[in-house]
DNA sequence: ACCTGAACACCGTTCAAGT
DNA sequence: ACCTGAACACCGTTCAAGT
């Protein structure tokens, strides 16, 4: 069958331009990921929907490992740029700190099965791209600045604080995505992540002890 | 070939008594996880280690995610009564939350594979021994108390305070099993977490608003 | 009531062969 | 250089048949 005609479901063959497969398998993949989950995203599905023999993808990655690895990547990408974003327009009332744990809770809302395999999967930052490995240090040391900015403390105090708040940020998401969330009507993922990051916002701007 | 033989590899089969193979299987799931991961964790591998063909666990889960769940169950209660025993063991000085996150922690360290597996797999309450379930909800009653005790505020707060003090420890067991705290030669979990819980326990005591 | 063995559909991976 | 098709080992699940 050619790859051009349309799937047998009707729906059109997803557009990539020859040799640019890799990409498409990536695209694809996540695709799947939204749609289905985790437990759909098999190698020959990407492969099928790609429109190409369940082999092919073996002449851009390694494994299915490898394939997983760059859609956790590409996810990494998505999430630092829509924090980065949220930061800047957050209007001057409203903190920049708890816009990005807001914005960091709302892509793991709208992106579960994404968000899940992003943080599930060891990334070795030798196998990534050197501009994401760069962009995500970046983002990194502008939230530790942000920190230190706002508290006047030192490194090291920082350090502890932004430990903190991405660990209370990520554990909240990820508990409530497992549905280990269940006392009453469980709110909406964001409302929970302004709970937390205002407890945290009040505890850590009142005047008292930084070591 | 008979069930009380030793296995290819000269490990003796895992003793249980006849009828107890759903115990058998729980067991033996778990000690896979332990060794070789969750990657390792499938349904025949756990009938050849039980020592019974791979239809057998059938009749005792209606699939494999029945087990998973069951492994998972199992976990819960372990973590529960350590948890228990640690906070009970505090000495006077030490503050018995902290010693509850640290345990926490310790646990996930301890067994990574089932730690991971406890939380990302949806419990519903309903399939599950209604004895855990009254167990999980008292030990989280315990903390929640403890949290209103110590500061001496409305049980609102309580709320919020054990909502961000659960997601902060649990983030953080999360992003170091994933490898995701790679800035320096990282810490051991355990003082991590000690860390953490030192500056949210000395933000929420000292003197301040509590809403 | 509990377990087995064969069978089916599916998956990840490999490889010789095609263009 | 890139892709295909057949093949292999493995898995989850079902089911008729055994005790």
């Amino acid at each position: 069958m050619s790859r051009t005609e349309p799937r047998a479901d009707g729906s059109p063959v997803p557009a990539y331009h020859h040799g640019d497969l890799r990409e498409a398998l990536v695209r694809t993949g996540i695709e799947i990921l939204e749609e289905r989950g985790l437990a759909a995203l098999t190698l020959r599905e990407v492969a099928r929907r790609a429109g190409v023999s369940h082999a092919a993808p073996y002449h851009h990655f390694a494994d299915k490992d490898a394939l997983l690895s760059a859609i956790a990547a590409r996810g990494v990408w998505m999430q630092n740029t829509r924090m980065a974003r949220a930061m800047e327009e957050a209007p001057p009332p409203h903190d920049g700190l708890q816009a990005y744990g807001i914005a960091y809770a709302e892509f793991a809302s709208e992106h579960p099965s994404l968000f899940r395999l992003m943080y599930s999967h060891e990334r070795d930052s030798s196998s990534m791209d050197p501009r994401m490995v760069e962009a995500s240090a970046a983002a990194f040391q502008s939230f530790l600045r942000g920190i230190q900015d706002r508290l006047g403390c030192s490194e090291a105090h920082a350090h502890s604080v932004s430990l903190t708040l991405w660990s209370s940020v990520h554990g909240l998401a990820m508990l409530w995505l497992d549905g280990q969330l269940r006392w009453e009507g469980v709110p909406p993922l964001r409302d929970l992540a302004t709970e937390v990051t205002n407890l945290l916002g009040a505890l850590l701007t009142s005047p008292q002890k930084r070591s």
